[in-house]
DNA sequence: CCTACCGATCGGTAGG
DNA sequence: CCTACCGATCGGTAGG
C-alpha cells in the first residue's frame, strides 16, 4: 500500500497515479504542463514532515527506540499513515541517510568549486573541514549524526547502497590529504589520517553545543591546526 | 526481587541476606570467616555471564533491540532470569558501562605507572593512546564501546555517575596535552585537542579491524604522528 | 533460577 | 490518510 516506494524501479510503480485520482474540479480543463493540484503539493510537505521527523526521533532516541507512531505524532498525523508513504520503518531509516549523505555531498562540491584551482592544499583541507562541521553541527542537521550512529541498523544491500555515497564523499579528502602529506604538513599516512580526520570531526557531534563558546570557523582554525599545524610546518628561523 | 541492586543505599536492600539465606547444611557450624559457598561462587559466575552477553549485544544490536530474552539465552539462561540479577535492563547497561570505565581507567593507570618520571611528554601521551587503543580494541572489549554509543540510553542519575568516570579518565590526559602544547608539539587549544583526540580515537572501533594491516603499535605510532608530529617539532636545519 | 503469565507497545495491514 | 485491528515481542513479576 505504501506510495512511495524505496527504489520505485524494483516495484514498478507508476508514479503520479494516486496523485492524478485526486483532480477533483469538474468545471476547469487543465491545458499545457499540468500543474500540481493541491493534494500532490500537501502530500510532498507530509512526506518532507515526516522525513524530518523521523531525523530527528531517530537522532534523539536512536533507530529501535523511535516508534513509528512517535514519528507520525510529529508531522502531525496518525498512527500507521507514514506506511503509506513509506513502506517500511527500515525504508524510512534509508531515505534519512541517503538524504543526508546527498545533501552533504552536494555542500562539500559547492565548497571545493569556491576554492581556487591553484590555492594551497592546506586552504582546502580548511574549505572541506568546515563544510564537514555545517553538515554536522549546522542547523537541522539531524540526517548526518543519523547516518553516523545507526549504520548497524541498515540491512546489507542498504549499506551498500549509502557505502556509495559515503565512498565519493570520503574520496574527495584524498588529493588533498596526499598533497599535504607530499609537502610534510601532515605527518600521518593520508589514508589513516582520513580515518582519524574523520572520526575527530565527526566525534564533535557528541559534546558540540551552538550556544557554546566556539564557532564552527574557530572548530575549523583548532583542528587544522592540530592536523597539519602552522602555514608554515617549520618556518625558517628570523635570526 | 532484584538480588542485586545498582545502588543498595537507595533502596535500603541488606547486602548478602539472600545468599545468607541459601546456606543450607544444618549439620555445619561455620568457624571463623565464612568461605564462600558453592551457590555463591556461581551465582557470581552467572553474574558475570549476563553482563558480558549483554556488553556484547548492546555493542552488536543497541541497547533498545537487544533484548534480555537475548541477554538471558547468551548468558545460558530461561527469560526472566536476569531480574534476579539485575532490577531492571537499564541497571545492567550502567553495570557494563561502569565496569568499562572502572578497567579502562586501572589500565590507564597502570600504564603511566609503568612511564618514568621524568620521560617527554610524548612518551606519556604514546602510552595514552596505547592504552586507549588497547581498550578500545583489544580482546574481549566491548564494555567502553557501548558506553560510547548507548550514552542516551542513560537516565540523568546514571550519566552523572559514568560522568565521573570518564571526567577522571579525561583529566589524566591534560597534563601531558598541555606539556606538549608549551613545547610547541602539539598546535592546538589542549582542550579542544583532547575532544578532537578522543574522537579519532573513538571512531577507530567503527573501522578497525584486528585482522587488518594495522596492529595496535602502528596505530599508535600513526596517531601520534597526526597530532604532535615528530619527536623534533622542527629540527635544526643539517647546514 | 525456572515457569507461566501480565499489560504495554510495536511494526505493519485491510478496508475505506 | 484515518480507523480498527493483528500477531509478535517486549520488560518485568509472582510464586515456587
Amino acid at each position: 500500500m505504501a506510495k512511495n516506494l524505496q527504489t520505485a524501479a524494483t516495484t514498478g510503480a507508476v508514479p503520479g497515479t494516486a496523485a492524478n485520482a485526486a483532480q477533483p474540479l469538474p468545471g476547469r480543463r487543465p491545458r499545457g504542463r499540468p500543474r500540481k493540484t493541491h493534494s500532490e503539493l500537501d502530500e510532498g510537505n507530509r512526506r518532507r514532515l515526516i522525513i524530518e521527523g523521523a531525523a530527528r526521533l531517530f537522532r534523539a532516541k536512536g533507530f529501535a527506540a523511535a516508534s513509528t507512531r512517535d514519528i507520525a505524532a510529529a508531522a502531525g498525523m496518525h498512527g500507521g499513515s507514514p506506511f503509506y508513504h513509506f513502506e517500511s520503518k527500515n525504508a524510512l531509516l534509508y531515505v534519512v541517510m541517503q538524504e543526508g549523505m546527498a545533501q552533504a555531498a552536494a555542500s562539500q562540491q559547492a565548497a571545493l568549486d569556491g576554492v581556487p584551482a591553484n590555492a594551497p592544499a592546506r586552504e582546502r583541507l580548511r574549505t572541506l573541514i568546515r563544510n564537514h562541521f555545517q553538515v554536522l553541527l549546522g542547523p537541522g542537521s539531524d540526517f548526518i549524526p543519523v547516518m553516523l550512529y545507526e549504520w548497524r541498523s541498515l540491512n546489507d544491500g542498504q549499506r551498500a547502497g549509502i557505502s556509495q555515497l559515503t565512498g565519493a564523499y570520503e574520496a574527495q579528502w584524498m588529493p588533498t590529504l596526499r598533497a599535504l602529506h607530499a609537502d610534510g604538513a601532515l605527518k600521518a599516512d593520508p589514508r589513516t589520517a582520513r580515518l582519524f580526520i574523520f572520526g575527530a570531526l565527526n566525534w564533535s557531534v557528541q559534546w558540540f553545543s551552538p550556544r557554546g563558546a566556539q564557532s564552527l570557523d574557530g572548530l575549523t582554525a583548532q583542528a587544522l591546526a592540530l592536523f597539519v599545524g602552522q602555514a608554515e610546518p617549520c618556518p625558517a628561523r628570523a635570526s
